[in-house]
DNA sequence: CTCATGTCAGAACGACTGAGATGG
DNA sequence: CCCATCTCAGTCTTTCTGACATGA
């Protein structure tokens, strides 16, 4: 990936580099999701599931910010491994309501771990008040354009 | 896209936020560049080349964070709008020396305003010093990673 | 009639892989 | 022989579109 020779230009530009780190973030979280058998839609939903409650696929869609279509997938392999459990709900027949089991919890704490260490490499140069401030800002700008 | 209500967990992981940011740079920066019939690996290659002057192909890919066989297309496409001009190299056959023609200079200043826009609105909420501050921890990560 | 939802198939895109030909 | 380069073809992954059926 050698960027260190990379031009002053791409080196200054805010998208260009976001565009990188988030390459090497997918490449980290990626490797130590999958040696867990897990992805990173599947952290998404059971963390909004967990902090939320209950919800439609369409919910979840977005809070965790997948498409509806790609709930769809997610809910099943989630619901194949005992995670979550899917079923209609009573008060409008459209919906199913996605919940999460108990094991479903157990595991997203074991996610927690594992994508904590991700974080940890990932973010290995930076000290903890630049963490922050980088979690901070990116949470400005994301919420600019949300 | 709707971040504001993600979960705590989204929100507090920088991966994820970076992943989500990125996501908006692209889009921005896509429609920006696709305005004037550009992309991001046009930038890219005519940054290098304005940088270091004429370099082989694979060089270029390494400098622009490029694989070498999206190289070969995007050196086509610059050539085929004359940023561009491809030759061999006398002093070893298999390598083609690339370097930018003076329209191609000219199209990399007009990229670096198309650009500079499009950084302006994705780092809209920012101050000065955070923007700053963005781009040196993320030269940081990159670098740590590099 | 309209809108929302769940589902599916497939497109679009970016990143990458493998192999072959050429040559250092 | 081994390695680097250029090129092409094609895979793989993620993200997104479009369509359809159902029902609020």
């Amino acid at each position: 990936m050698e960027t260190s020779g990379a031009p002053r230009r791409l080196r200054g530009t805010a998208s260009w580099l976001l565009g990188q780190a988030t390459t090497q973030a997918h490449r980290l979280v990626s490797e130590a999701l999958g040696a867990v058998d897990a992805r990173r839609y599947h952290y998404s939903l059971l963390a909004a599931l967990d902090e939320f409650g209950p919800a439609s696929q369409a919910d979840l869609g977005r809070r965790g910010g997948l498409d509806r279509s790609d709930v769809v997938a997610t809910v099943n392999e989630l619901a194949d491994k005992g995670f979550v459990e899917r079923r209609p709900d009573p008060g409008d027949k459209r919906r199913n309501i996605v919940s999460v089991t108990p094991s479903g919890t157990a595991h997203l704490r074991h996610l927690d771990r594992v994508l904590g260490r991700a974080q940890e490499a990932l973010l290995a140069p930076l000290s903890a008040a630049e963490r922050e401030e980088l979690v901070r800002v990116l949470n400005v700008v994301l919420e600019h354009h949300g």
